[in-house]
DNA sequence: CTGTTAGCGCTTTCAA
DNA sequence: TTGAAAGCGCTAACAG
């Protein structure tokens, strides 16, 4: 079956390529109404399909955008895909979809791929450090935004989140409600998201003069290749917590703040295990406010952090770039907010 | 800067533009190795990059390959991809995502694209009914995997899951531990999977011989428009869970069947709510077996459903036909396994 | 082993 | 308002 070409449209109308050309193209280029309506009739009645890749080559453009994340089963990531594809959408664009595993060579794979497609917008979230292949692809002409980690490349243009502010005000959350004795629960400081927030719990603490207690600092020790899924964060939160749970019972927080809501979950978990009631014994706070967050007993009070729209945010910005319009960008702090649930209560007064 | 084509190489080594293609291409076309070894020196010392276009133009292929899910943010989705691009990547494919919103529209816009953009294959997972376009696209040569859902045209091969056994099991395991009076509990059954499951508690308590009691038969009515995400599921096994508690106590089940795991959570949580314990008052059974079932309290007893193997078996299977294997494919049924978790228990007996 | 040549399907000058 | 012609970068038949 012979696939149906420009050409032959010109044939069966008796117009040129060109004039077909200039009106399956939506080109603004005059055309009578006599002749556009032959052409569009005799292309619908042929079953035409354009071939992209004639028009690629000929102008050098693809309507494709790539998106580069660690894992796309993680729940943050996919969050933040859908938020990119549903924008491309809107304009018209596809994604190609890389999954990188934090493989920095999957991710300079990846690369070279969207050059090789003429992808000439990328969005990034969590790329390895010392990437070469970065610095290559913007200067090749691809525009590169990149969520929630700064990129020391000034052609990159950034959608951050406010980390630091994020941790801060679960903290100042404790704090109001009487809390003295907060822990800290984290996955390894090895990314600038934790350690903003990292940095937020500390400067809450000083502001307001409580007391810090090194034993209330539960991180996790890098593991070489460690994957931070949601399993692992979730053993983590309950590793720390018996950690927590092996003080002396005066030394023991009466809340625990956690990097993350399934980290959250596990100290939650342990906890209950060892016959805490949360809130009355022990308040708890997530970060993130994952779909879950809703659904554990008691629901978690947590930092909301708005995934898809950021998704969203970087991928108009990416047109934006594309378009030539890098005058006007502006780059963007999305500012977090406290979701008060059910896992944190004011410590009664004795 | 211009960008450097085989061309300049062709030139730079006194070579014709067909030698440095056939070397840059990997063509098994003799070349001697003095030649071969300029040539890609000078590719490399040039950074030339391919232009796939130029190639996919000449050879009407293309190195994609699609995959149309209703949505990336539902992590039984974003498992499935996440197998797909897997081995997509091993056989240097690429992955198109097409997030179809469960909007037949877009679904058909996606298709048009898929071909436009010369992509050869795609995998299909809970497509709207009646979308001709599908007939079109494999009608066109292109190649289709369905997922989980059985297309009535035979050039679509599929990937099962015996949904009715998943069911079958769930319950076994629950008669088998005492349990007679066993409710279900459903989001509507208007999809394949859901009426699976359901044919397979009907089943096991037939042939056990358990009576059937309507009153313990929850299922949600459809409603226009609805979106099956996460928080809808949770919900609807609370709003269930509520109709199950209201009954007089005789009447109440011994144990719940959820028709997914975030339902048997709504269910879990309502019954916790009311002061039930689980499992000691009340058995909870779940169906996915996704990642968060180990984290609730108590963890849940579920069926697995191997997400992302039947996103690697279905492109398997998509790069098979693309060979042009069609002789040696095997549809394939993937079968269930219970997991026993800590929300089963079996009823004392007095 | 190497080169010449003719397109793949499309857009876009330029001329009419 | 239309058409002729050139060419985007690549591959593949054919000839040498």
């Amino acid at each position: 079956m012979k696939t149906v070409t420009i050409r032959d449209i010109a044939k069966s109308v008796n117009a040129s390529q060109a004039t077909v050309s200039r009106v399956l193209s939506d080109s603004d280029y005059p055309v009578s109404e006599a002749m556009r309506d032959k052409i569009k009739k005799a292309a619908k009645q042929m079953n035409y399909t354009p071939n992209l890749a004639g028009r690629q080559l000929k102008t050098n453009t693809s309507m494709t955008i790539g998106i580069i994340v660690p894992s796309i089963s993680n729940p943050f990531y996919s969050e933040v895909v859908s938020g990119v594809e549903e924008v491309a959408r809107q304009r018209g664009y596809h994604v190609l979809l890389c999954n990188s595993c934090q493989d920095i060579e999957l991710e300079k794979n990846y690369f070279r791929t969207l050059l090789e497609n003429q992808v000439k917008g990328v969005i990034i979230s969590s790329l390895s450090k010392g990437n070469e292949m970065l610095a290559q692809y913007s200067q090749r002409g691809g525009c590169v935004i990149s969520i929630d980690q700064a990129q020391n490349n000034s052609d990159v243009f950034q959608v951050n989140y406010d980390y630091r502010r994020g941790g801060y005000i679960a903290i100042q959350h404790l704090l109001e409600n009487g809390h003295r004795r907060i822990a800290y629960v984290s996955a390894p400081l090895d990314r600038p998201s934790r350690i903003g927030i990292y940095k937020g719990y500390q400067d809450a603490l000083r502001e307001y003069e409580a007391p810090f207690d090194e034993a209330l600092l539960c991180i996790a020790e890098a593991l070489e290749g460690q994957y931070y899924d949601g399993k692992y964060e979730f053993n983590n939160g309950r590793t720390l917590a018996k950690r927590l749970l092996s003080l002396p019972p005066e030394k023991r927080p009466t809340a625990v703040f956690a990097c993350n809501d399934l980290t959250a979950l596990g100290v939650m978990y342990e906890f209950q295990e060892h016959g805490h009631r949360v809130p009355d014994d022990v308040s708890i706070v997530g970060f993130d406010n994952v779909d879950l967050a809703v659904m554990t007993s008691p629901p978690l009070t947590t930092v909301e952090h708005p995934k898809s729209e950021m998704g969203r945010f970087a991928c108009h910005m990416l047109f934006q770039v594309l378009e030539g319009d890098t005058g006007q960008i502006q780059e963007i702090m999305l500012q977090p907010k406290l979701v008060h649930r059910q896992s944190t209560q004011s410590i009664p007064l004795r």
